[in-house]
DNA sequence: TTTTATTGTTACACTATTAAACAATGATAA
DNA sequence: TTATCATTGTTTAATAGTGTAACAATAAAA
């Protein structure tokens, strides 16, 4: 972890360079250890937990944004991202979680502050390799860290519904998009593939059928080689095949 | 068709009891006479079309604001509506259109008016009764007119994308989503539902696939009666199951 | 060589879907 | 009254997909 202090001068920071009004919050998910992960930032002092998010700049499209968001904070470029929902419940209308990690930082918390404003916030998942994520603190935070998504701080306004939300249709799409591209290295055992799918979905699949229908699915390329390693037969490893 | 010419006084319009930089668009679409049909707005003198849409008040929800926005433009309560996407694209960040709109109606157009902002749009996708619906004009609109989904004008900046989409979503969420409930008369013969499904897929349905499937739904009941007409057996009339 | 644990394959039952055949029936025409 | 016509409802056969279990293969350890 870099223990390098940013200068927190936000009280001099060009705020008007974005749309006003409309956040960006990201559910980011890794796979780790038979885990599924989720970013989770915490403000500095506040005990205040939250999706990573950011902001539109005037100049920049909403895809863009997110796409600048989910780098900024991950260190990762051409990452899977999907628009999933936008969120603009009244619950969102509260400035105290804002005001308060504002105040525990010595910042000026006006009323008229850009943070303390009422956002619409339009959400994004995005799948990344865990390994290769470098999660990035921002100005406020002083941890951006994966959590189990089993197992979850209490998250500021609705961002715990946003959250489910996201795993909703994460697994509503697990049949429709390529997860597993996302989520494992480029190449895998067929028991890890239904691994995941197992943690995606909170339940167990049956062997059989499940490894009948990813070969049937004509989406998977058996490698001839085989694995070693325990005294009982060497499953063979697949990869993603490149196109569909 | 109302005739009463509303007066345009929109120059004192308070709009500042909106949310800037966020619109909402609604696809609302209905069914008559085996087409499906969508609601397009015409602004006054200005031959630009676009779909119907409106703001979020300060201390309103995004779904509440979608609901006032789909009562004003159709009369309707209690209609069956869903978010569907959120449009931010760079396409939309341009006055022109809603410039030439306020020129032609006369209508002092200073840079800084609130519609000529860009506008990221929350697009919700509705479904009514054609038959109960009284399209209703906004200040800036002489006609809210329903159009074959198919036979569309020309639309403003991306509003031709947003019911590309909306209609995509409507197709892949037909089984899963209880379309006819919706869009059909209380009662109807299995005939009139398979149109339906076929006018919104766009292809043609198995007669007798499709009645079984239905049937195995458990979401219709028959009603005892028959209906009479012509030279030929006469079908069961249904209805969609009050829950499920 | 045998045992053990896990993977890959095959088989069987059951369900869902496609496609066609067939039966039912309200009106019309002979 | 009877034959026919057009359309609807039902049944059947063929095909595909899924859940389940049995069985075969095999790498390492005993």
């Amino acid at each position: 972890m870099k223990q390098q202090k940013k200068s927190i001068r936000t009280e001099i920071f060009d705020w008007n360079q974005y749309l006003p009004g409309i956040s960006i919050d990201c559910a980011i998910f890794g796979y780790h250890e038979k885990e599924l992960k989720i970013l989770i930032l915490e403000y500095r002092k506040s005990g205040i937990f939250a999706l990573p998010g950011g902001f539109i700049r005037k100049n920049e499209s909403l895809d863009a944004a997110a796409k600048r968001v989910l780098q900024e904070r991950t260190g990762l470029d051409n990452i899977y991202l999907n628009q999933f929902h936008t969120f603009g419940s009244l619950e969102r209308d509260n400035p105290e979680p804002m005001r308060t990690v504002l105040e525990k930082n010595d910042i000026p918390a006006p009323d008229h502050h850009f943070l303390l404003q009422r956002f619409i916030s339009v959400s994004y998942l995005a799948l990344v390799d865990f390994k290769k994520v470098e999660p990035e603190p921002d100005f406020f935070s002083d941890s951006c860290l994966w959590y189990d998504v089993n197992d979850l701080p209490t998250l500021m306004l609705d961002h715990g519904q946003i959250v489910q939300t996201a795993l909703r249709y994460l697994r509503s799409n697990i049949n429709n998009q390529v997860i597993g591209q996302n989520l494992l290295d480029e190449t895998f055992t067929m028991g890890e593939l239904q691994k995941l799918h197992e943690t995606i979905l909170g339940e167990n699949l049956h062997r059989t059928g499940f490894h009948r229908k990813m070969m049937l699915s004509d989406r998977l390329e058996r490698l001839g080689k085989k694995k070693t390693g325990k005294a009982h037969r060497a499953p063979f490893i697949y990869r993603f095949k490149k196109q569909s």
